[in-house]
DNA sequence: GTACAACCTGAGCCTAACTTAAGGTCAAGC
DNA sequence: GCTTGACCTTAAGTTAGGCTCAGGTTGTAC
């Protein structure tokens, strides 16, 4: 049994967080002696899965609605499957368009230092579409329609 | 030139986060006819360079700085290399970290897929590191400190 | 029996990035 | 000449994910 402190503690933590954690409903199994929250084993696995979910991106709400699905046994175990195979998608597509970011970030490095070598950048032109290698250029035109 | 309403269109972004961008001074440049917003391709590629500093996580204040400095000419080339420089790297470890997320949710998937077919998980014990594989237990642990 | 630390609650505050509401201008079409 | 639609402004509201603070309780040490 741990206090709040030392849950606090070794997670690196605020308190507030865990209460704040605890007022969302997101550790439905937690105990109290005379007021105090007492945290046992299986309330640090749930803060450790509240920290991988948050982690993927989920919000408190989403992580709140899986602990009550594990809260109800067995039967929701096709609905807490989903939620991962969902997850797992949402996680690969944004780990690819931040590839996407960074080849855009190299570009802009590469390119100003080509500009401190040159320094001919023109004023307002902070993304020189003209002289952008065209697999970056790509990338960066996906960004919006086609005029015209 | 473009109206807010065709730049809107054109980016597929609300006409209200335009003008919030407007009022953040993220347009330096950006002309007036009469008080009515006028577009042209400068701005469209300030607002590029606003969509794809945001997508490396950069802040409105951040891409404002950066803004300023574009407006300011070549004497600010080499703050704006380190702001991409730093930038980079942060992309790089959130990338590397994502992975990692991932990694944990693929096991979590494997893991339903499992206590679909046995139908024996401990009820409140979402994360069984017992039966994890070690690599992903690493993972998962490394989110707290040792106790004891 | 009192000092002190660690706990409790509820309410309100905070930041970021928008969004909405209320009220106003202006040109075009009928 | 009035309605419609696209634009404008300022101010306030929203959501997420907390943090802070005032005021109160609990438990252990001396």
């Amino acid at each position: 049994m741990y206090t709040i402190g030392q849950i606090s503690e070794m997670f690196d933590l605020p308190i507030s967080t865990l209460r704040y954690y605890d007022r969302e409903g997101l550790f439905p199994a937690l105990k109290r002696q005379s007021g105090i929250r007492q945290f046992d084993e299986k309330d640090i696995e749930v803060l450790r899965t509240i920290e991988c979910l948050k982690k993927s991106g989920l919000g408190i709400t989403d992580i709140k609605q899986f602990m009550i699905w594990c809260s109800q046994g067995s039967t929701t175990y096709e609905l807490r499957r989903q939620l991962f195979e969902k997850q797992k998608k949402t996680v690969e597509e944004e780990i690819k368009k931040m590839q996407q970011t960074l080849d855009m970030i190299k570009f802009k490095c590469w390119y100003y230092d080509e500009a401190i070598k040159d320094g001919n950048e023109d004023q307002m032109n902070p993304m020189n579409t003209a002289i952008m290698p065209k697999e970056i250029k790509a990338i960066y035109s996906r960004q919006h329609k086609k005029r015209g």
